[in-house]
DNA sequence: ATTTATAATGAGTGTGAGCTCATTGAGTTG
DNA sequence: CAACTCAATGAGCTCACACTCATTATAAAT
């Protein structure tokens, strides 16, 4: 009996995850194998072992990613609230996921198509939730007669903005902890009638 | 005497370059040098000739790309007009050079910094004519109490945002020319009071 | 006409990536 | 304890890329 064996397979293998999550972080998506096998302390040959290919790793890492931060979105919006509430709450879990959707924003073009649709399906979760939070204000007049889909493009198109040029605006650190309040201010002031 | 060569040189040159903007704008900035040749009709080994490494035929390119872009940018906006005019006109430019322009939204991460700059540099330029088109509706008291630097990036994002997705938005055809009217009259109804 | 200068060529080189597979060695079974 | 299973290994394979350089073709100079 005894399942050490697989215990210990699926160690190495939440490893790579891990290493692969952290080095695709900091050096982005093209980053090379061989350097998620050094931060995993593994083989070059044990990504493949458990992978059949890159492809794979960045497509299971990537769903368990979206899963993850649709998760916690979820969550926080079921305690309610109104649409500032709601943009801070978006910041602050951007902000706990940076490394990564920071990467994504950057990087999208050249993922894999499933890749890209994982990441739209993430916006596609903050769409509903914003809207959600958005409709009562709508119905009671208080937000400028601009359509939804524009409000929301416009809040997402601020946000990938300033994490598409970070080194510019935070050179050092988050850019969405230090502009978060800004952001939220001035696009509530926009918005409101 | 005669100057053939010197004249059949510089061509070459400009095949390249001309090239390089057509492969570049439809396979991206990865596009292999091979390609370009191909698309040139000229061998591999020219266009070493011609640039000591592909970075500096990208750099030499983007270059007079935003050159071009700029001058015209300084052309259309010295008639004046408001910041409508102004946004209009603004699209219409990147309607012209979206190609290239989507490019470097999409990839600017892999760029060389020097190239990074040189995008950097077109936006400052479209931020100066913002603020000339803007800075007199602001003191007539007509636009929100914004900090000007947020109403010229939540623009930008927009745009951006709108480009970056453009396969999303507008699967076939340009992206700004489907939605130029929108984005407008949107980004108008927000700013203004 | 002969020599010289040089633009253009493209097979060849080096590099670094993803991926393979014979081998190893530790866990499991009878 | 012997036989077996299989996760893990890493040297080496293939491939695509940027870049080189001996060679060629042709304009320019003598």
């Amino acid at each position: 009996m005894a399942d050490t064996r697989r215990l210990q397979k699926e160690q190495t293998r939440e490893k790579i995850v891990a290493a692969a999550i952290k080095v695709y972080s900091q050096q982005g998506f093209a980053a090379p194998t061989t350097a998620i096998a050094g931060e995993a302390q593994v083989s070059h040959g044990s990504i493949f072992v458990h992978f059949p290919t890159v492809e794979s790793l960045l497509i299971c890492l990537l769903d368990s990613f979206a899963q993850d931060l649709t998760a916690e979105l979820h969550m926080l919006s079921e305690s309610g609230g109104d649409v500032e509430k709601l943009l801070a709450m978006h910041v602050d879990v951007l902000i706990k996921y940076e490394g990564l959707y920071k990467r994504l924003t950057k990087e999208a073009v050249y993922l894999p198509e499933e890749a890209k649709n994982t990441f739209i399906a993430i916006q596609s979760t903050v769409s509903i939730h914003f809207w959600q939070a958005l409709e009562p204000e709508i119905s009671a007049g208080a937000i400028k007669l601009v359509p939804f889909h524009m409000l929301f493009n416009t809040w997402l198109g601020l946000i990938h903005y300033y994490l598409l040029n970070g080194d510019l605006f935070a050179p050092r650190g988050s850019v969405l902890r230090r502009y978060k309040s800004t952001l939220i201010e001035c696009y509530m002031a926009l918005i409101k009638k």
